[in-house]
Order: structure tokens, then C-alpha cells, then sequence
DNA sequence: GATGAATGAGCTTTCATTCAT
DNA sequence: AATGAATGAAAGCTCATTCAT
């Protein structure tokens, strides 16, 4: 293997592994050290690949902002009704919280919380463009169908966005009296009747 | 006036404070000094009022959470139809969120972040049961006069704070392209749609 | 004894400290805890008194220079002729490297030549002016009264500083045969010398 | 070309580097990678010419004191007066500081201040003595010639060091009102005249 | 000779909390 | 009730040097 696949490797390894521990503990009590033991690597070789803290942090949100984003992508190129679409998006957001929660949990509580980290480099929605840009292609399509009705932008994806990332929240929470998958029909359906024409 | 009073009175001024600051700078990034600073105040005198930063951290919670509930408790106990409520509801929310930024702001960065913070005397949602309980009220009355659907509480509630800070989280970002209060209609519309019956 | 006034002398303490050892060890071979240590304080208290490592240096060549104008003044303030006078100067900064050597190599060794430390609040030579003054002072009165050549006041500042400051290095270095001492009258006659009208 | 000749230019080429660095930068704020990078070259092979950081900066003061003294030496092999050498001399150091001030300021900022790395291997003033030699010829010869006055060489060659090195401070400082050939004439005068039989 | 990833001790600085006054 | 100097553990980050390739 080449050289420079294995540095992509290592950094993607890092990548995951701060990913875990700051989503389960917070970017703020998650520490570098903490990050770097969990590797068995050096602090100081954490930094050859990262050059702070804060830059590890928006390397994370743009990987798993790509990794959602292509996931929806291969439901924007299929064939479907929108109600379809919108179980299907659904069931992505809701599997990935079940199998990959701490890739929503970092939208929830590092992302969204700790703006003073995402400041410089990540302005505006620069950086969680992968996962946006494919919610908008989905609800383009389907205004162009005719089958959702023509709204500002904004108002739909924080229906999308909000409502999803509530009830991981609520599911981080322990107060959800059900597993995950149980609200995916109910959900769907509400954003379907939000959002139909 | 009477001393207990006093205090009382000199309670809330640092919650109010300590609200600000937190919900702008974030937990970590503000400390005791800052609070204590701003206050006129000696950090020792801080700690006669409160055990410890995470206590202070609880009790703006609980206090936010029964100021926003409070405001949702009038329209419960008005007359209305479902759908003027809801657009009642929205309008509180997103005007507390023009007016008192720092109120909704902390919900979002300091409450949904800081797990460990809240791990000791905030299990489950025990302290924002004050705007949690106002808003279960609502739904329960529509769906008894029939006006939404009968689905699992979470769903819907899920969809009311989701959606709603979603909408405030985009609003921080500066990335809606109008004033928050343009989305009022659109977004008790989308509501509305999502729960009739 | 009020309390500024105990805040005062501690200060002063730390300044007295860390100049011994900054000029001793070097700048950056002096750690904050071994400050610290030597003065039996906590590392976070000396922060309450000095905001950075650099901020303390800057105030160490304040310090320094205001301490070394004060003798300079006494002789300036005196009758004597320009060549008495440039003994006497002369005699001061020869028995201040014998007595308080650490004075003199901070101007030497830290303040010389870790210009990064200086250059944010000492640009020019504003934190050694309480020291420059003084020899403006004296060469503009020995110029006035004809006893001096009218020259370039940085001609005639950079042979004081600048020989005076070499046979304090030589001494540092061990170099000099002799002590220091011997070499008073050899170098205010260099001096005079050089100067003279 | 000899394959030992690549190795001694390589390694002159990682002197004037490293010496242009630490000139600028100080002994300290540079690193062994800022230098690597600057060449182009790997840390690594960096200590395959120099093996340690404090080495490299040894032979520095050797190579520069050597080139120094190279050019006084030219001085003191040709005919004139104690008057036309002083001033020949000031003018070749005032030309170097500024043509070449890395070797100047090499001296100043690097040299002088950090004894701990010139501690072993330049005890007393072995390492520049290339330039100290010349200068004890030149004044040898010139009290020898009966044009100086015979006094201590220290005295004597602390006015030149320190005269010289202080107003190439001055000039680092930015503080001179003009630039530093200005001073040349001045200068030479003042040290004639002290220095003169 | 040449590379640069890896090490890990060490640095400056921060901050919740205490306690003598 | 009120003060703020004091504590000290812990954080993020740096960098001279090594060594497998």
C-alpha cells in the first residue's frame, strides 16, 4: 500500500474514533489525550494530521455531513412518489441514528452547540453543504412535480432537519417510550401532509 | 423589602445573567468570573447562591422552561381552534426568539449539549416539564375535540420543538434570507397540515 | 498594612524573582512554575498578577530601566564636570553588574534579544525609557555647556549602552582577567575621550 | 563534483539557512522543521549533517565569526593609518549589518543571549575567535605602531564589540533616525578618539 | 543518503472552587 | 453577606530527536 493511503487511512481512523468519543462525551470534555489513547497513537502524531483541535472538529461535521448526503443522494436518483421519498429519507436518518447514532449526535451536540469552533472555516452551512445540498435536490424535484406545494426553501428543510434531529434528541434522552423505528410511519406521514401540495 | 426578598430578587438577576452569557458564549467558554463580573459581584458571594456552576446551569433551565411554558398556558386556556393556536404557539416562540434570543438559544446550546451537566437532577425531562407539559396539554385537548389526529405523543411533540428550534438554530446561523417572524404562516401551516385530524 | 499595598509588594517579589532567573537561565529556559516554585506560590496565582509570561517580562525591563534611570538621575542632578560625571555613571553601572548582575544581563539577555517577547507593548524603546532619558538628559546638558562635541545623540547613546553592555558580557562570559571594577577608569577616560569637545 | 564536495556545500547551505532563521526568528522560535522545510529537505537528513539543533547553531557563530574576521583580516594586511582602519573597519561591519544583518544579529540575538547551547563546545570565546583574532591584531598593531595608547585589550575591544553591536541594535529596534551608514563617520571619530595615543 | 511519521515530555495558560478576612 | 487571593489539576499544543523504510 502506498504511503499516502495509509495517511488516508490513519485519518480517517482519527476521524472516527474523535467522532465516538465527541459525540457520547462532548467536544469539551473530550480531550486530546483522551482521543489519542483511544488510538494508541501519540498526541503529538494526532497533529500531524490535525492542526488543532478545532480544525478536527469541522474535518469530522464534513465527513459524516458527505456520508448522510450521499445517502440521500441514491434516493434522489431513484424512481418514487414523494410520500415514497420522504419514508425513505426517514428511515435513513432513523437507521443511521440507531446503527451510527454518534453521527447524529454530533449534529445535535457538537455541531449545532459549540459554535465557537465552527466559526472559522465552517461559516454559514459550508461545511454540512453535502447533507443540505441533497435536501434541497429532493424537495426541487418534487416542487417541480408538482407533488410537494412551492414554499420558501427554509421552512421545509427545518421541518426536515428539526423534526429528525428532535426525536434523536428525545432518543438520546431515554424518553422515547418506543424504540426509534417505530416513529418512522407517524413521521413520515406528518411531513408528507406538512409539505404536499 | 425583606431580606429573603432581596435575595430572591438578587437570585434571578444572576440567572438572567448567567442565561446571557451562556447561551452566547457557551457553557465552557464562560466561567464564574465572567458571571460574577458582569454582576458587580465577588465570585465567593456567587457561590452563596449557588452550589456550583452545573446547579446555576439547572436552575436557568428549569426557570426558562417555566417562562416559555407560561406563555404557552395562556393559549391553552383561551378559545381557539387548533390551527389558530398552533399559530399562536409559533408566534410566541419565534417572537421570544426575536426578543429574547438568549431564552430559546439555550435550550439549544447549553441544555441539548451539555449532557453531564444535566446528568444530576435533570433526568429525563424533569426540568423543562414546565413548556413540555403546556405543550402536551395543547395536544391533548385537540385531539379530545378531535381537531388533530390521535398519534403518539412524541411524534408530535417532536415535530413542535424540532421544527421550531430548527428554525432558531438557522436563525443564529444567519443563513435564513428573511426575519424569522416571515416564517410564522408557512411554518403553523406546515404544522397544522402534519397534525389534523 | 492595606490590602493594594500587600498586592503591591507581592508583585514587586514576583518581578525580583523572575528577573533573577529569567537573567540567570534565559527567557524561555525559565518556566512559569519554576517562577512559581522559587517563590512558593501557586502557578494560577501569578497569573492573577501578571496576565502572560510575556506581559511579566515586559514589566521586568519597566522595572529595570526606571531603577537604573533613578541612580543616573542623582548624578544629573549633581555638579560635576562631563568627565566626572561619565566616571560616575560609569561607576554606577559597573557596581550594579557586580552587586545586582541580574539587572543588567536581563537588559542583555532577555530584553536584547527575544525581540518577540517586546514587540507588542515595548515597540520602539518605550519600556527602557526611564533609562534613556537620563542619558539624553546627561549628554544634553554636557553639550550644552560645551564640555561635549554636538554630535548625533545615538552616536554618543550606542557607545554608552553598547560598551558599557560589552564588558558586562565579557564579564559574563569570563573572559575579563580582571574584575569589572579595574576597568572604571580605563573606559570613562575611552569615554571622555571619544565625546569630548 | 566529489561527492564530499556535494556534503560541504549541502552543508553550508543548511548554516546560512539556519542562520538566516534564528537571526530572525530567535534560537528558540525556530525549529529544526522550519528549517528542513526552507531547504527543502527532510528533518531527517538534516541530522545527518548537523546532530543536534545546538551544534548546527555552534558551527553558526564559527562560520560567521570566521567570515567576519576574513574581511577585517584584509584590513590589517594593508598599509594605513589607526585613523583610516577604524573607520575602514566600522565601515565593513556597518556594510555587513546591512547587506548581511542575519550575521550581525546572529551575534545579538542568538549568541549572546542563549548560553546554555554555547555551554559545551565555545567555553570562554573559542568559537569566535576568528573575529576576536583580528581585532587583537589590529590593535596590537597599532599600539605597537605608537598611533593607539597601550591599554587592556578588553578595554579596547569592548568598545568595538559593544560600540558596533549596540547601534546595529539600535538600527534592529528601529529607532535610528537614519539609516545606519549615517553613522559611519561619527562613530569612527568617537572610537579614534578614545582609543588614540 | 534521504524520508517524515512517530514519540512524549514539557510548555503556557485556564478556571471551578475555597476560605481567611 | 461579601470579598477576591489562592489553589492545583488539567487542558491544548509544540518540537528535538529517532528510526523503519
Amino acid at each position: 500500500m502506498k504511503i499516502a493511503d495509509k495517511k488516508a487511512l490513519k485519518r480517517e481512523s482519527i476521524i472516527q474514533t474523535a467522532l465516538q468519543l465527541f459525540s457520547t462525551n462532548g467536544f469539551h470534555k473530550t480531550t486530546i489525550p483522551d482521543i489519542a489513547t483511544k488510538l494508541q497513537m501519540s498526541v503529538g502524531n494526532l497533529y500531524n494530521y490535525f492542526s488543532s483541535k478545532d480544525m478536527l472538529a469541522q474535518e469530522i461535521i464534513k465527513y459524516t455531513s458527505e456520508a448522510l448526503g450521499e445517502k440521500i443522494r441514491v434516493v434522489n436518483m431513484a424512481e418514487g412518489t414523494a410520500e415514497e421519498k420522504i419514508h425513505q429519507i426517514v428511515t435513513i436518518y432513523f437507521t443511521m441514528a440507531k446503527e451510527k447514532p454518534e453521527m447524529i449526535e454530533y449534529f445535535l451536540r457538537v455541531y449545532l452547540s459549540n459554535r465557537e469552533v465552527f466559526a472559522d472555516g465552517c461559516e454559514g452551512m459550508v461545511c454540512v453543504s453535502g447533507f443540505i445540498t441533497e435536501i434541497m435536490i429532493f424537495f426541487d424535484d418534487c416542487v417541480g412535480s408538482a407533488e410537494l406545494r412551492n414554499q420558501d426553501f427554509f421552512s421545509a428543510f427545518g421541518l426536515f432537519m428539526g423534526y429528525l434531529g428532535g426525536m434523536v434528541f428525545l432518543k438520546g434522552e431515554n424518553v422515547l417510550p418506543k424504540e426509534i423505528e417505530f416513529y418512522i410511519d407517524d413521521i413520515s406521514r406528518n411531513i408528507y401532509n406538512a409539505l404536499k401540495a
